[in-house]
DNA sequence: CGAAGCAATTAAAACCTTTTAGCATTAGGC
DNA sequence: GCCTAATGCTAAAAGGTTTTAATTGCTTCG
């Protein structure tokens, strides 16, 4: 439990605990001879800066807190491996934690997070986000940065990917497949990403002069149970569609297992598109054709963007960067 | 940004901090008018303790740590979130961190875990964990758990399956089910869940009569890549095992794209069980048997464990518990 | 020889909160 | 009227690190 100190290697060394501190940051004021003695010490002793001392010091605790909806989402991991991986080079620790796309959980975790004194918060909204009274509310404390589910009320940095021409790419492929008609299974309604991908799917049929019919749209949560029972009205009604663009790999799912179960044969009599190519795309079956976002740059990119504000001392200037997509197709949409 | 403290309060006032520290306590020594007064100008104000002087003063920072290899793998995310929920419950925050399964990264995390004075660590080790060194060092410090993938030369307490029990049902089921040559395809060799699993694997063919072949167990790392290259090794030997016992699903997965790629059909010719039973089982073509793990639960079992540890004033007694895993038979095994 | 300059180090303050010990005032008991 | 006890508050220290200012012991220049 005992921690090494500066001062436990002053008193070993018979020397002060100034001395210790400015020769174990390379100060030139202090001797050579004594330097490498206090430094060989504190490698062997294996010393590590008390933080709580630190951040006394400056205001800085030298820590950032993400928010995401849920871990178990491939994409959210990768995301944090890119945040972890700039934020621990920047000597920043990371705290994270998830929202289960609970609005109530994140206004919890958002709470620790200012209770825990983060520099900055890094955040992936969760499904339902009507309320931004806490986001605004963090946003008057510290640094934040919104990625892949952003809001639009917040003046905030974000990171996103192009969200319309993602689904205007997937849709296209689709209709070049030969869908006539495609159907959108969308995410929450309130999310700016089930909204943007609307208007990518929107676009492409338009641009293929088809005409946009209202009860192709179908509005479900993020999870495969929700989107099954989507899937399943869609793809009873007596005019069902025979290509599905979903907003999501995991609502993709929803769609392929309701098709299973109704005996609807995959790619031809429906074709199914989804959106972040988790690894299980291609592990699926049949595999899922889907829109590749860089996540692990974006999650790279949040990181930067956040410990930037954090550092910087001019005033506030956001910074919106939105990345391209790639769309791989695998069986569920390639038809021969 | 400007941090409020019980200074600021003090001079406001016209009273000393340590008043103001105990009117907000609520200690009786502070007459009824004074303590109205701060309460209500520290409301006013939105005053927030600051935590690192908190943490410098009593040693406790209720902040825990977690390393697990990769929360890419769902079975990470889930336990994730089973700590996070115990420990959120008792007011702990979580900082957790990723080995990648690299032993210098697990060296780096503790060490940063020890830099931001984290009061234990939840530990589950990267796949190749030579040296305990830093797990000897870090148990000095403060106090530890590890889960499923646990070392025997540590002593705490420590959270896992009952891994030869669960091989043992695996590779039984796989001899039920008419395999004749099974195959274990192990992690690797450092690891004692690897060899646990072996014991349950040479147990079940003791049991049903049948030799074991040392050729029939190889070796290979935690990714599909590497796991596929050892099961093509195992499947073009020349007497090829018609069933395969892998260590995790992951591993499983390999075989699986090795036996599509050898044209070899599942599960006449072919029979595979992994472990874990990670989501991707079910969703995978052919759907994947695989031992499954009560992984939410243990997770909360780690966190119970570690923070009890913490905040007890006995002395410390390590516990270890083991929980029963449930085979899941799926396509990838079930013969006719 | 004294003063000044330099190098190497130390002492002390600051960051914020809690807590121990202590001080001043007042009330009550003898 | 004096002592004790209780009340209500303050001063100071502690915790680890950095930084500013001060100190020491030398050397060198005038």
């Amino acid at each position: 439990m005992e921690q090494i100190t500066i001062k436990d290697i002053a008193r070993l060394l018979n020397v002060s605990a100034s001395t210790v501190s400015r020769a174990l940051k390379g100060n030139p004021e202090i001797g050579e001879e004594t330097r490498m003695k206090v430094q060989e010490m504190a490698k062997r002793l294996n010393y590590q800066p008390n933080k709580a001392a630190l951040s006394l010091l400056q205001v800085r605790t030298k820590t950032i807190g993400v928010i995401v909806p849920n871990l178990g989402y491939n994409f959210f991991a990768l995301a944090l491996q890119g945040i972890e991986e700039v934020a621990s080079s920047r000597g920043y620790t990371v705290i994270a934690c998830q929202s289960l796309e609970s609005e109530e959980k994140e206004i919890r975790n958002i709470n620790d997070m200012k209770r825990s004194g983060v520099d900055g918060v890094l955040i992936s909204l969760a499904q339902h986000s009507r309320q931004t009274n806490h986001l605004l509310d963090i946003q008057t404390h510290m640094p934040m940065v919104m990625f892949d589910r952003v809001s639009d009320e917040i003046r905030c940095s974000k990171i996103f990917v192009n969200n319309i021409a993602g689904a205007f790419s997937a849709v296209e492929h689709l209709i070049k497949s030969g869908c006539k008609r495609i159907a959108y299974l969308a995410g929450p309604k309130e999310l700016l990403i089930s909204s943007r991908r609307k208007d990518g799917y929107n676009m492409a049929l338009y641009r293929h002069k088809r005409k946009v019919e209202d009860s192709l749209i179908v509005h479900c949560e993020f999870n495969a149970k929700s989107a099954e029972r989507a899937a399943m009205r869609l793809l009873t009604s007596k005019d069902r569609p025979d290509g599905i663009f979903a907003v999501s790999d995991r609502v993709a799912i929803g769609v392929i297992e309701a098709a299973r179960k109704l005996g609807i044969s995959m790619p031809n009599e429906l074709a199914v598109v989804g959106f972040n190519d988790e690894p299980v795309a291609s592990l699926m079956h049949p595999t899922l054709s889907s829109v590749r976002q860089p996540v692990l740059e974006m999650g790279k990119m949040s990181a930067k963007l956040l410990i930037d504000q954090i550092e910087s001392t001019e005033p506030f200037k956001p910074v919106i960067k939105s990345y391209m997509t790639r769309l791989v197709v695998r069986e569920s949409s390639r038809r021969k």
